[in-house]
DNA sequence: TTGTAAGCGTTATCAA
DNA sequence: TTGATAACGCTTACAA
């Protein structure tokens, strides 16, 4: 089954490769009627399919993106991929979806394959470890956005969460409905994870903005699978929670299971609240009060932005996009 | 910033291109210790980068599949996809994602543009409706396998849930623990969905091997968000089921929706078992009882049948993979 | 309105 | 052990 290439469809249409090639880009005023028919039937005779390989190497551009992910798994990444893909689609652009599982060596040599298949952009959700890189990438103007978390000191279009305005409105609503022990859950905190430190950092500003006693106890931070047994120790010591703040779906998974094995009575002797909309939060009982992310309106932006950086010549300032989270009032809390 | 090619690379190294090419392909016996040393650093000090679209111009292959799904949110794909993906790092290929929406011009498109991008594989949640387009590629040769759906006539490598084989596996279980008024539950029932039908075919036979009731109000079918209405019309007519299958996730959701809402007490009133495994099975109040796809195994054997495909000339009949499901006994019967 | 020819950045063949 | 040179399939000046 031989390919059959724009030189076949030109002899059997009797013309040069040139004009097939200015019929296949629709500049049509460049040739006869008559023509543009021969070529129209020979293409269907032919069943001929370009090769834009090809063309990508003539035009140093291959309508194609690069998204890498740190976890395929993680809802808010499907959604955002989802989004991305769709704005693509508009386009007529692909996407190459790459999973670092956050991973620096995978990121980084992801990141040069893609380099290498030149895709026209980038869309990474950073494992942050690879400065040097991030920093030739944006020295170059090449196009890049980054998602769901950022890199202090690279200088580059940042798709994020209000962190801080997201645990603030958490801990506002818990304290607005008398609930004054508030404990923050979390995986465990790494400097370099900025959303984490984000959300943190606003727990703890209005915790004491309200008053309200922020120690140690006040944080619980644990891998996912030994978040249960964590919480187990801190709720047998003194002075236990009566409210629970998830930073995130998987500790809110954790915590979950915690409140299943004690049997402790939700919302009544423990309130709850979580970042990040879970599919079941409306079948659970009680429903799960929880402040969900733009998902799609993030993955969105993403894609707009690294159009809009191949577009512009002239790079403007790099850009910061913060998302605002939204409460979604339901029962976990009374 | 320019981009820096071979030639540069040869012209600083002193050397030809073709010489800077062996290097690259790793064929070092074919140049003397002292030049391998300068085109090294040639290399290093010019950044460079080498232009894998040209190399695939020549080589005609591209390092890159294609993966259309038809729901980019659907947890069976994202798990699916994450396999994938995974087998395709082992191999240093990468992964090109589409999402139809199921809608069968857009998957026809995107066929068409991934060939054109000369890919050397695909992989296809299809939607079933372009056998013109599958019967092509097949008769091309074309690495091609088909995910979750299989095609009726069209002789591709397939890999699929032993569909039949769950709902059997569920009307089993169901009977075995004493429920003997079972309805299916599943989204609209169309023809060219083979999943749907014979999960619907499994639970017909394994009612009837079981002596069980199989009529019109056994089998109730609605789009997801009419399915809450639809169960509170068939919970009011007589002979209310006392045991509910669900299809599939989505279908899950409704049905516990329903069961929030009118309060029905779930094992002892209604037993409930489902396909696909949901996150939070064991955190809901009872755990669901669910029939879990090895989603993770079906990504990798596609992956894996792919690349045999492309590796072996002589192509072998194209076979159907039967996975089968895995029982996940919680308390969601009694 | 159409054709010729050069080039995109590689690889591959064949000589040297 | 290395180097010319011709592809690969397309686009694009420029010429006719």
């Amino acid at each position: 089954m031989k390919k059959v290439t724009m030189a076949d469809v030109a002899k059997l249409a009797n013309v040069s490769k040139s004009t097939v090639s200015q019929y296949l880009n629709k500049r049509y005023e460049y040739m006869s009627e008559e023509t543009r028919k021969r070529i129209a039937q020979a293409i269907e005779e032919l069943g001929y399919q370009p090769n834009v390989i090809a063309r990508s190497l003539k035009q140093k551009t291959t309508a194609t993106i690069g998204v890498i992910v740190f976890n395929m798994l993680h809802m808010l990444t499907t959604q955002v991929l989802h989004a991305i893909e769709e704005e693509c689609q508009k386009r007529e652009f692909q996407v190459i979806v790459c999973n670092s599982g956050d991973d620096p060596e995978k990121e980084r040599k992801y990141i040069d394959m893609l380099l290498a298949k030149q895709v026209d952009g980038l869309i990474v959700f950073p494992t942050g470890k690879n400065e040097d890189v991030y920093h030739r990438l944006v020295a170059e103007r090449f196009p890049i956005v980054f998602v769901d978390r950022m890199v202090p000191g690279v200088e580059a279009d940042s798709v994020l969460l209000d962190n801080f305005g997201a645990a603030e409105m958490a801990v506002d609503y818990l304290a607005a409905h008398g609930y004054d022990r508030i404990a923050i859950v979390t995986p465990p905190l790494v400097a370099h994870n900025v959303p984490r430190m984000e959300r943190l950092q606003g727990f703890r500003m209005a915790m004491e903005k309200r008053g309200l006693k922020v120690d140690d106890r006040s944080v619980i931070a644990a891998e996912a699978a030994e978040l249960p047994g964590e919480l187990q120790k801190r709720f047998a010591a003194p002075e236990r929670p009566n409210a629970l703040f998830a930073i995130n779906d998987l500790t809110l998974m954790g915590i979950l299971r915690f409140v299943k094995e004690t049997g402790i009575r939700v919302p009544d002797e423990l309130g709850l609240i979580s970042i990040d909309d879970v599919p079941f939060a409306d079948i659970y009982t009680p429903m799960l009060t929880t402040i969900a992310q733009p998902t799609f309106a993030m993955g969105k932006k993403a894609a707009e932005r690294v159009f809009e950086q191949m577009d512009q010549e002239r790079t403007r300032k790099p850009r910061v996009f913060r998302f605002s989270p939204t409460l979604v009032e339901r029962t976990s809390i009374r």
